[in-house]
DNA sequence: TTAATAGTGTCTCTGAGACACTATCGT
DNA sequence: ACGATAGTGTCTCAGAGACACTATTAA
């Protein structure tokens, strides 16, 4: 075809072009407040950050030194920005096959000091079970875990400010209004344990009343019961197991009823 | 701060960086298939695409030339991609001041064969009479509306089948799912009319019957009855007129009424 | 028996969905 | 009067929401 012909005419420095392109990724997770035998869980929704540290892996002074920051780094040019974050999520935590979703694009003139870089956010749904190897690398000098309630009070790095409130106002949204929910939760669940996901982001009182969702959970079309399957984990009362089932859900705003 | 120091040993070119960096529209309008005196409009939705020139503006040849593309360009340094998009829905089709939005973002390796380019895709919902003055530009030698149902068959430049194909299915959910549908009606609009605009995505029969809609959309908590107004556009009778009005939409999965 | 969680009985109210019917106007 | 669109009357059925009640178990 005639493109190559074109190819060889076509001159890639033309353009000033970006300085840097990133993936940066909001790693979330559940933790439980208190937990105690024969009781429901109470629960809180944590994002994890890291420190960075003052000096590079060359021992030169760093940018945003000490600072808090999303993880990520830089999108090598054979991957996408979200192979990019799988890897880099691979990396730093050590967790694979995980929820991973792209949600931003952060791209304002000025937003990095270094030049021209822009990122991708992703958002990450991690069991707390599986973020039990999380350590610091190169550039980190610390892993930890912040409430999304307080975690804007930090020094943050960047823009990250930005992308962590953008994060936590998706990753609400996305609990209330698909069925990531499933992600923070074991394969077979009490209505009580899926209620106490949904209340680290929600008072509503359709949720927050035990009497109302319990009845509710057997209506919803994307979640069945296993037939006879109880636990005690949450009550003496032995109490059913559901779990979720892959339907196509559709929330036009002209249905009152899905 | 000791940002300034790190400043200065930070080497911008340690990282090999992207090509070029661009943002793409998908120009979507509705046009009405006919329209008569007193009958609700029959409409199509339909998206703006652009014919790449054979030679670029220096006469070369032209990369992907002759086939159908997204219009867009590359984004300046001092600009945002959703900046920069705006910037060119002006210059192109001379509209401003109407719905854009963000929805994706394309960089596969290999997508475009001048190297690593990156490209964000937009959408923008204009109305038809705006769009009266498109006209083709430097590297355009025609700009065409078609149906998003038969666009898919069009020979395509670089990705634009991919993006074109997610940014009708982004149509298609926001237009069910939010009130953008107000972008394609005027001001004040008949239950007709707006149950014309929803029937370009949708067939469901809530939608599609008519006192079945005529009902429903004095109960939508986003629309109010404009009190004693009406029309005959739609029809010999006079039709009640409505609006949409600012009301925060909540569509929680685990709520079954809004 | 008690305390705690799980789950049901029952009532009221709203709205969905279907179908037939009425209303209003230009021609 | 006719034809076309707009809009209502009425019925049935499902489910939301509230509240009180019952069920099950460990300790």
């Amino acid at each position: 075809m005639s493109n190559e012909h074109a190819l060889q005419q076509y001159d890639v420095t033309k353009y000033r072009t970006p300085d840097g392109y990133t993936s940066d990724i909001a790693v979330f997770t559940i933790l439980p407040v208190k937990s105690e035998e024969f009781r429901p869980p109470v629960l809180d929704l944590k994002i994890m950050l890291i420190k960075r540290s003052m000096t590079d892996s060359e021992g030169r002074p760093n940018i945003e030194a000490g600072k808090w920051a999303l993880p990520g780094g830089f999108v090598a040019p054979n991957e996408t920005a979200f192979q990019s974050a799988k890897r880099e999520l691979r990396e730093e935590t050590g967790v694979d096959h995980i929820h991973l979703e792209h949600f931003g694009v952060y791209d304002t003139p000025g937003r990095d000091p270094r030049g021209w870089i822009i990122s991708n956010a992703h958002f990450a749904i991690v069991p707390e079970h599986k973020l039990s190897d999380r350590r610091a690398s190169d550039d980190a000098t610390a892993v930890e875990l912040f409430s999304v309630h307080d975690v804007l009070q930090l020094p943050l790095a960047f823009d990250h400010a930005e992308i962590i409130q953008d994060a936590v106002k998706v990753i609400r949204q996305k609990l209330l209004e698909t069925t990531v929910a499933k992600e923070f939760l074991p394969e077979e669940f009490t209505y009580s344990e899926l209620q106490a996901v949904l209340l680290t982001v929600t008072n509503d009182s359709a949720i927050a009343l035990e009497s109302a969702f319990a009845r509710k959970i057997k209506t919803l079309p994307f979640i069945e019961e296993i037939a006879g399957k109880k636990t005690t984990r949450t009550s003496k009362r032995p109490t059913q197991l559901y779990r979720f089932i892959d339907v196509e859900i559709n929330h036009s705003i002209y249905h009152t009823k899905m």
